[in-house]
DNA sequence: ATAATTGCTTTCAAAATTGAAGCAAAATGT
DNA sequence: ACATTTTGCTTCAATTTTGAAAGCAATTAT
């Protein structure tokens, strides 16, 4: 059953088996600034993820328990997704695609990012610690 | 110029753009672990990359400086790929991946990784010092 | 009652990826 | 010296994935 879904016993070749493409991980990034997102949020991101990449991200996530989805508590067309602790174990890898970025394509990195990356930098486990509660 | 290049001034985003894929960090990782490598060991690797992407991958990582592809000393056939600094900094995504990957789908992880992920809790400062020396 | 919003799904062309085969230069074997 | 193998790719057809746009049904807002 896992055959096909694996290239190799390997940890980190696995996780890209996972996370290998250009969009999961931003999923993840904004639950994780974020504590909870609905699809529109997701969607109206920077980036412009069309909505069919969207959908089909949002159930792998799911399917893999990195993610839940909940009712909206009064409007019932709208969800919340959030994620779990199998999501936010993803935290270190984020901040370290953070750090990286900033000291290598600084000059095309907004302000804002290198505040954070700066306080990153500084205090590496308070941040982690702040984004995974 | 960057225009093309990056969805956004995100640095996840950005990282993403540049290695958000199934093979890139592979590449890496071999480096990491080995120091310098041949084409031929990258596509005997355990993953088996198609050697049309292992070759696209190879000139994107040197284009971007996160690696160099130098002559062997006495063979002329063959090149040897190192990681730059640029691309050691990727070492505490890589480690990450290990740590998220060992713990969240330990089932099909082999022995020797899980060894590797065990030794990462205890000192991940040590490991990553040794990886990047 | 009507219009707008939300969270998708559908469609389809374009781009990326795979797997296999091919190839030239250099190295090795005889 | 000559044939064979090795190495580092390139090429190509077939398949898969992606992105952009449009569509849609069930709410919700007006």
């Amino acid at each position: 059953m896992c055959e096909k879904k694996f290239r190799s016993t390997c940890p980190i070749s696995s996780a890209l088996d996972l996370f290998g493409d250009k969009w999961t991980l931003l999923i993840v990034r904004d639950l994780l600034y974020h504590g909870s997102r609905t699809f529109k949020d997701f969607y109206q991101a920077e980036e412009k993820i069309p909505s069919s990449r969207l959908a089909d991200r949002l159930k792998k996530l799911e399917q893999l328990g990195a993610l839940t989805k909940e009712n909206h508590p009064t409007n019932k067309k709208v969800f919340i997704y959030r994620l779990t602790q199998k999501g936010k174990d993803l935290a270190p890898v984020i901040v370290d695609l953070i750090t990286w970025g900033n000291k290598h394509l600084e000059e095309h990195i907004s302000e804002e990012s290198k505040e954070f990356a700066k306080r990153l930098e500084e205090n590496r486990e308070g941040v982690l610690k702040e984004l995974m509660k």
